[in-house]
DNA sequence: TATGAATGAGAATTCATTCAT
DNA sequence: AATGAATGAATTCTCATTCAT
């Protein structure tokens, strides 16, 4: 797909600020229902009430407003996650609210969870830069639990690609398979498996 | 999507038969490797060597192979894991065998994988049929073995989502972004994971 | 669309014979009820109960059932309508009873009708034989009964055209547009028409 | 053909205005000169002088532009006659001078003409709008015509039937039979078929 | 005689993108 | 900054016709 860096172009004035917002919400709301291959300019246009020449003076392509839309999500998402365990040093605790954080977040933002899921297909290097973004965090919290002896030692990446497996599975789950089990149950069953196990 | 049902259209010859086949295979190899959209008939029929109206002699639409191909995959992939698991009693050897055959299957079929992945967004219909056939499988075990204290108790329904979410993200782990830990490493991980969890 | 004079392609055996007949009633049929662009080869032969390749044992060509059908329906409209007409020397009940058979028949052949009809597009040659055939005759007896003075004298050839656009339009409010009124009511107020017209 | 309904297109601006009638024209051209199947879309805009695409701004489909062209047809057409007996309280004459308007019309657009014609077969809704719209026409006048006294009494919908076949099969032989006879002899002829018939 | 698989040229339609106003 | 008309390449699907068996 080429995340092209053809410069992202700015606004210049305050209307012009308005216009490329409502761009970027329109294909948000228009991706995340259709997809990204049946979403077309026209439609993203006309969800944001301009003319389809309109989008071109924000966004060098189709493509580019994808990318954008999965960066925003990675960095929306990063913040609530960041925000929920901030000062938990607890690591299981944190695990446990990053959890929650992160399916309050998928529930909130629906669409935007279906543009992220896509991008695997439509912009890998978009999808990359996001999902490892997180396996990082993940797996350095988790290398630094074993060390400290704050969670039984093993292999943190691993352990990192299944916890991530976990939260994407059960917001899934609620997005995709309209699910309604409270965040809550789900959270603690997890964070019981997480802890103990399923072992006698 | 619209998974229609015109009728699968059976060969009445072997000949016919053999290029049905081979468009098959011909799909999942193309569809595999640049994406049902990117992936147009007349690649599918060059890659099977056959002109492109013969594809609609054996399939109604581009759509249809996709389904198809998707059906296969599961079928193929519960018939691995059947095998694996077959006759083990104990229910976390059963799952960490599962594992261990899933990852085997996909590192074999990374083709095939992908073409699953991609259905969420191609043919959810499909794609809805495969992935509720694989948790309730796992929903029943996991509460069969819960009920005979076999495991600990809990949502047998949650945990299924959750087994499910680490498979897959191991899966991907490999077969997108290429990791190379042996599965025997990773399936280990994951089973002591699952047996005694990261709790001290 | 070229009539063209490739030997029409003559069964040889009883077999043979019955299979062309087939065809030509299913192609009747088909094109009847779909028109000519619609009906596809693959209907006419479906509808018959053979397969597609027999088509061209019997038939060069698409374009060639079609001449076929037109010329048949010719034939048996003439003979129709001589046969009601045969021996009436008042040439004015000879147009009744002309009309008459004519609405009859294609009453009873609906398909065949709208497949003359649409010869005017599809094969202009054989719709102009067609229509030629039956103007020829009109006009002659037309200019015979004025010659004699069974009818007023005038332009033959205009009467002919004006007598043939009333059969072809009342037959098109039975056949097309499903208008039920009693052909012998039609064909008298018709009557009354060519005889007296409609002036005080 | 499905006369569908998803809102004709309309241009916004002069040159859009330009491009939509230069269209017209084109499908009017092309569609009257080769028919209606083999009119193609590339034909038409080759002939408009624009790319293909261009077509699609302003029709949905190839049927659209059939449907406009056939509805165009009808209301010039009405126009015509409407203004050619406007005033004329003499029912027969009121007749003569229509047919006189319909003839002389037709041959001054002999591919609007045809393209009616094969509406029949192409888009049976518009032709029964169109083909309705007169017969109501034809029959209100001479139910009236006789109901006054102006003219015999008589079945006014079978008689409308018989009159519109008598202009249909006229225009016929002058625009696909090249018939040269003068307009006015053949309408004195028809009228005086219709005023006193052919009986002695 | 009959079959049905295979062909490949076409056709309609869509849509990202460009550009003159 | 905004508009909306125009472009044209690309894609799916259809179907008359051919041919080996």
């Amino acid at each position: 797909m080429e995340t092209g860096r053809e410069a992202v172009k700015e606004p210049k004035t305050a209307r012009g600020e308005a216009t490329r917002r409502a761009l970027l919400a329109a294909a948000e709301k228009v991706i995340g229902r259709q997809g990204f291959n049946e979403a077309s300019i026209g439609a993203i246009t006309r969800e944001a009430g301009v003319a389809q020449g309109t989008f071109y003076i924000y966004f060098s392509s189709k493509d580019e407003v994808f990318s954008e839309l999965v960066g925003e999500m990675g960095r929306m998402l990063r913040h609530a996650i960041a925000e929920a365990t901030n000062g938990i040093s607890d690591r299981l605790a944190a695990e446990r609210e990053g959890l929650r954080a992160f399916l309050t977040f998928v529930a909130a933002h629906p669409e935007l969870y279906r543009v992220v899921q896509e991008a695997q297909f439509v912009d890998p290097k978009a999808y990359r830069a996001y999902f490892q973004t997180f396996a990082e965090g993940y797996r350095k919290g988790l290398a630094a639990a074993a060390e400290s002896g704050a969670i039984t030692p093993g292999e943190a990446d691993i352990r990192a690609g299944a916890l991530m497996g976990i939260g994407r599975s059960l917001g899934e789950r609620a997005v995709v398979w309209g699910d309604t089990t409270p965040i809550d149950r789900v959270v603690d069953e997890v964070h019981r498996l997480l802890v103990e196990g399923l072992g006698r």
